[in-house]
DNA sequence: CTCCGTAACTTGTCATGACATGTCACATTC
DNA sequence: GAATGTGACATGTCATGACAAGTTACGGAG
């Protein structure tokens, strides 16, 4: 009788999707311990009273993103916290960085409105003329500085961020808690390049040193891009880490 | 009837398994066009026999590699080639190229055997002292040489692997088909650098010309740690691609 | 003509049941 | 005692069926 008569029956979202969440935060505040084991997907089934798709799901889901592994035959882990959190996780560079106990700043060097050029323009996927905001930030890492940051966002969310302390706030923070906007996914390309006379002079290193340039288009949950950035990394003095699965394929 | 009468047995590996490769194919040879629509699901299930969980399970696992996009309602299409496969799934060099219709082999400059100086060792958990494999490849694609790949893995394992044909096969599709090793996941460290004297010389770029330095130790699925590499990519001439996604699902 | 409901598609979620396969502990056998 | 087999239990794979929900096209009502 496929009647569903659930306790967790109270929000619209998909059951799995809230076993999941269920799951995670016991994960998370320890109630199941780092290096072993979590209940067997018949306990869970038991537990929540729902089928075992579900609970597979459920599972299936933290098992991509990293936080559980399973072993074929003996049962489901929970993965060791590992050194550094970033797993493939979309954050800012603040965010990551004060995680790690780094102290960090921005200093707004130029903020304007201007037409899209074809590039922005497209990334966006806002008309061709449409004004946006460009804006140019130096991040400091201890004092000193590190990355120079050139993010193009359209218009409206441009004028509503030039009235915030870009200093001190993520800009990702601010689009998530203040505006309410959803952060899906990225798309990232990464290279190498040399540093120019005024990304030189920026940065303070020399003319030729190697620079880590790095593109990135951000977009909300629901697919809609929101914010183009370029970052201009200090080779010397920056690491981009990362963690990467190999799939289930 | 839960009775399994297909044509497609024939090999052991899973249904679901075959599907996704077969379109997968497709996609590959243009069979399914860049930016449209594939068969539905209904059609699929009829085309191959099978039940709708398991066409579900080939079409999810194309879509989490990132070669097809699905929208609620309306139908499962093909991405657009020129994106990123790469969705931050961990794959060799060789294996995500091919995948993108490029050609490449590996030209083999050196492999010795080694005591394991201190970082190597540290990385893969060998002690101190211990023989362990050195491997420099020098990677084409398209005739031109794009990276120069430091491999550093176990003696053991570098025994093995210097029977094989290290030029046209990717190491990682060695250790998993071929010697049953489970690849778990990998970490990362890029940054840029500039091009010395001999690595100038092998990529056949100027010295001094910007390189992307990718550091990357892989794991196994248990979380042995088993092969530790440098990745050294011209940096005019690759890009380093991948998605991420924001937040915890 | 426009607006709107419905039907016919699509993918998303979930239940139930079955058998395959890998792991391990325990008891049986040699 | 060591090897073997067996059963309990874990996850993996797959079938069938159902309803939910988003999309689109068509046709009737206004």
């Amino acid at each position: 009788m496929p009647k569903n008569d659930n306790v967790l029956v109270l929000s619209p979202t998909p059951l799995y999707s809230q076993i999941r969440e269920i799951l995670r935060q016991r994960i998370l505040d320890g109630t199941y311990q780092p290096h072993q084991q979590m209940p067997s997907e018949s306990e869970l089934i038991k537990a929540f009273s729902v089928s075992r798709i579900t609970v597979r799901q459920a599972l299936g889901d933290l098992q991509r993103t990293g936080l559980v592994f399973k072993i074929h035959g003996k049962g489901t882990y929970v993965s060791k916290p590992k050194a550094f959190q970033n797993i493939g996780q979309l954050q800012g560079f603040g965010e990551a960085m004060s995680r790690m106990g780094y102290e960090t700043f921005s200093q707004v060097v130029g903020i304007k409105t201007l037409a899209a050029g074809k590039v922005v323009c497209s990334k966006l996927k806002v008309k061709e003329r449409e004004q946006i905001t460009e804006l140019r930030r130096l991040r400091y890492l201890n004092r000193e500085p590190i990355s120079l940051d050139v993010t193009y966002v359209p218009k409206a969310i441009g004028d509503r961020l030039a009235k915030e302390d870009l200093e001190h706030r993520d800009i990702f923070l601010i689009l998530e808690n203040d505006y309410g906007l959803a952060l899906g996914q990225a798309e990232i390309q990464i290279e190498a390049m040399l540093a120019d006379e005024s990304l030189a002079r920026l940065l303070k290193v020399e003319e030729g040193s190697p620079v880590l340039r790095i593109e990135r288009l951000t977009f909300t949950a629901d697919g809609q891009p929101l914010d183009y950035e370029y970052l201009y990394y200090r080779g010397d003095a920056f690491q981009y880490r990362l963690r990467i699965e190999r799939g289930h394929l």
